[in-house]
RNA sequence: GUGGGCGUAGCUCAGCUGGUAGAGCCCCGGAUUGUGGCUCCGGUGGUCGUGGGUUCGAAUCCCAUCGCUCACCCCA
């Protein structure tokens, strides 16, 4: 029989590492909660239409790389490449859009068919906000400013902020016109990667790495000179805001984006810790796309994470120490198991956040030790038929100094109290 | 879709110019009759990715294939 395998580009994750992602998730979540950020929980699965509705017909995510299928009757269904579509889909459904303010989060798995690589995956996940009816520069900063508080209680520094503004959908059409026009013109001097995105995607071609195309991209008109008046205004306006909240960014005009929806603000937080997949945090605004997939025209602004890159730049926490249980509960002989098997029940009851591991599976007091030391519990409960006998428990701490004592029930239970609280705020700090 | 690198025990790897498989870690037991971590002793575990070829003989050489990985491309 072939071996089994996970799918290609789809991971699992496995302990300890799932103690990292958990309070790697917890942080960035309680980070965005923090700026009245509500949870929106949404299905994998979307009717094909909207992602090529609201991503792009002609974009590389919907041309070959999103997992589309038929459903049992003939309906077109994809897996989510992304969560910005399914958001707004939801959104302008339950009517939640009208009118109104919306500040919106959601987190889960995201499918694309690529090539895996480093930091690139077939099943990666995002923690992304959306936030609906606000038209102006402050919401874009707040978003920015939210980014670089996750950063912060995360931990991770030396990211580098790039902004751009691809203005509104009139001034790129009109700046897309001149820019193929002015390509065509020198249509000899382009390559075939270059006469390629000439069709699909011409404003890439200024990205080409491709030495020879230099002049002809130098002469290329920039895009600046056709941002309309408010979107430049709009531009303006948030770079002031960053530079009032001490963000540093850097211009990048060539900063663009596979998806067509998003207008005027874009942006990406960047490393170079992560080889060829560098931009760990990207989104902007995306004015237009309500309206595109039915909805009353609505202001809206958002950005994703990717999850996977981000925990490839967190510092170095003890995922062991994360993921272990506080207390190991020791138990030889008959009448021992019998009692420790009420007292674990009772703990549990009686001491809020409590980890304890049970003994299952017998075991000589050396065996079960051994399990306790690698469990990575910070304490072992011991009962034998001494303490069964007297209604008492051993408690020897595992790591760090301390004797061994023995504590009836009650002092037990205000000993594991202390121990479990303090323990849990040093792991949040 | 294209290219580079790599596939040997659960994990990390060694195995030189072909002579038919090893180490460390892990796991289990013992030295310690109620006490883990250190040390020592013993043990479990491999169709050498798969298929074919060359050869008396292949983990080793050749071909194919699959997988992983990195890069191009694209993007979170």
């Amino acid at each position: 029989m072939k071996k089994l395998q996970s799918v290609r580009g789809m991971h699992d994750v496995l302990p300890p590492e799932t103690a990292l992602w958990r309070e790697m998730e917890q942080r960035i979540v309680a980070a965005v909660e923090a700026y009245g950020y509500q949870e929106i929980r949404l299905p994998i699965v979307e009717h094909t239409e909207l992602f090529a509705r609201s991503i792009g017909e002609v974009t590389d995510i919907v041309e070959k790389e999103m997992y589309t299928f038929r459903d049992r009757n003939g309906d077109s269904l994809s897996l989510r490449p992304e969560g910005t579509a399914g958001c707004v889909r939801a959104g302008i459904q339950h009517g939640f859009l009208h009118n109104r303010q919306q500040r919106l989060w959601y987190a889960g798995p995201m499918f694309r068919h690529e090539r895996p690589q480093k930091g690139r995956y077939r099943q990666f996940h995002q923690i992304g906000v959306e936030a609906f009816g606000m038209a102006g520069p402050d919401v874009d900063a707040e978003q920015i400013l939210l980014c670089r508080r996750i950063w912060e209680v995360l931990g991770i520094q030396g990211l580098r902020l790039e902004i751009n503004s691809l203005g509104d959908l009139p001034d790129r059409r009109a700046y897309r016109e001149r820019l193929v026009a002015h390509l065509r013109e020198h249509r000899d001097a382009l390559d075939a990667e270059a006469l390629r995105r000439l069709e699909t995607n011409p404003l890439r071609i200024l990205d080409s790495k491709n030495p020879a195309l230099r002049p002809v991209i130098e002469a290329a008109p920039a895009f600046h000179e056709f941002l309309s008046k408010a979107a430049r205004d709009h531009y303006e306006g948030l770079k002031r805001l960053l530079d009032e909240a001490g963000v540093a960014y850097v211009q990048n005009p060539r900063l663009v984006r596979g998806l067509d929806y998003y207008n005027r603000t874009v942006f990406e937080w960047v490393t170079d810790r992560l080889g060829a997949q560098g931009t760990v945090c990207a989104g902007g605004r995306y004015d237009g796309l309500v309206e595109q997939l039915g909805g009353r025209s609505t202001p809206a602004a958002g950005f994703a994470i990717g999850l996977e890159r981000v925990a490839e730049l967190l510092p170095d926490w003890d995922a062991e120490t994360l993921a272990s249980p506080d207390a190991y509960l020791v138990a030889v002989g008959a009448e021992a198991e019998r009692f420790s098997r009420g007292l674990a029940e009772r703990l549990r009851d009686q001491v809020p956040g409590l980890r304890l591991v049970a003994n299952c599976g017998d075991g000589s007091f050396k065996a079960q030790f051994k399990r306790a030391d690698r469990s990575g519990a910070a304490l072992a409960l011991v009962v034998g038929e001494e303490e069964a006998a007297r209604g008492m428990v051993t408690l020897k701490p595992l790591r760090g100094s301390g004797e061994q004592v023995q504590l009836d029930e009650s002092a037990l239970v205000a000993e594991l109290r202390t121990r479990v609280h303090a323990r849990r705020r040093e792991n949040t700090e």
